[in-house]
DNA sequence: TAGATTGTTAATCGATTAACAATC
DNA sequence: TAGATTGTTAATCGATTAACAATC
């Protein structure tokens, strides 16, 4: 539901997984709590939100909670996306293999000159016409949008009605799915590489506009 | 302050631009709201809190919120950001041309070894030794982290140390300032795919995770 | 003037936190 | 047992919204 909730999920993850990668069997809220920066209070919180259970005494158990959160965020399942657009973000995402150890698994490329495409990786690259049909045979359901912002709605488009039902989109646009047949369904996340830098320069600029002009004019 | 807060300022101010363009003069706190999906009691909150005037009948002047606003998001200081790390995203933000009509401006990048950075902007790339020396010259704010996961941390003391007060981390590890020299100076966003995906992964799979077994067990 | 819209105050809502009883 | 930690309830906090007086 709640964008931070589900954030601390991943957090929660990562931080368990090496926290037993280090040999630890037990972990109390208030280490999980300090090591993300929550309060405790809210780590049993989250944690009963999602029936995980602790002990009263020995506080919780890491294998028990690795794997129902990996569970919770889907990780018994295949996670494989697919990448339309193979220009330089589209392969650096091909390229990137930090996603496996997530679980995550980039299955193939899109694009309109795919024998153009070059790529490090050993993620196929496939024509656009193919997309469709490959989505239905494997059964993808996220996708990542990585190509020019005019052609980004169409993609979008496609992806939704060939069955997709996540979308991560780096073009520099904000998607969102204002169509009838996609309502609750489609979830779309858009990565605005310029609105976090005007946001980020907003902060370093201008800590003193709001209020500047408080003082009372008579 | 608030992270939505300054999301909401700069969708307006986007938005602003393209009904100027249009030209429209004026528009109330009911047309924006609806537009950037809000209630026009927060847009008109929003333009309180900054002191943006408006017209008890005529709403809001087009011409002077966005005067105001590109002020308060700093656009009336230089823009110029470099990027550390002259890879496959690096590259790909140095090529994007988008920032532009921002008034962002990408004005050098660094690399190990900028003699092999096939880049197709005409951003200029300069050996990692003259950062220091460029970011105090230029009088440099804001940086991009476009290196591997190993690097990042090192180069972000870097940065801060020559007087870098913003910075956008594509690298894959979560970074964070916890220097006793930069506590509340410094802003770094982190962009993390991974997490991104995860997340998406996360509401594609799992709605009925939560609450799942909370029929009463006996 | 009558009608519409701002600016602001008070009410609402949801998320986080503090506190504490239950219990290992 | 005594001490510590969970699980949960009630209090707090901040952001959003509703409502409305001021006024163009």
């Amino acid at each position: 539901m709640n964008k931070d909730f589900i954030l601390r999920l991943t957090k929660y993850k990562r931080l368990l997984y090496k926290l037993k990668a280090l040999g630890f069997e037990r972990v109390f809220s208030n280490n999980l709590g300090d090591a993300i920066g929550v309060t405790p209070a809210l780590v049993r919180k989250d944690f009963s939100t999602l029936n995980l259970p602790g002990n009263k005494r020995g506080g919780y158990n890491i294998d028990t909670l690795v794997e129902k959160l990996d569970k919770i965020l889907g990780r018994d399942r295949p996670q494989q996306v697919i990448v339309v657009g193979c220009g330089r973000i589209g392969t650096a995402l091909m390229d990137y293999s930090g996603f496996n150890t997530d679980g995550i698994e980039i299955v193939a490329g899109f694009d309109l000159q795919p024998e153009n495409v070059k790529a490090g990786s050993n993620v196929p690259i496939y024509p656009m016409e193919k997309l469709e049909t490959f989505i239905k045979e494997h059964d993808i359901l996220v996708g990542v949008i990585a190509v020019p912002d005019t052609e980004a709605s169409k993609i979008m488009d496609r992806l939704i009605d060939a069955g997709i039902r996540g979308i991560l989109n780096f073009a520099p646009v904000e998607l969102k799915c204002t169509r009838t047949d996609c309502p609750n369904n489609t979830t779309i996340h858009n990565v605005n590489i310029a609105l976090e830098l005007e946001h980020l320069f907003y902060q370093v600029n201008s800590q003193d506009f709001i209020n500047e002009d408080d003082k009372e004019a008579d």
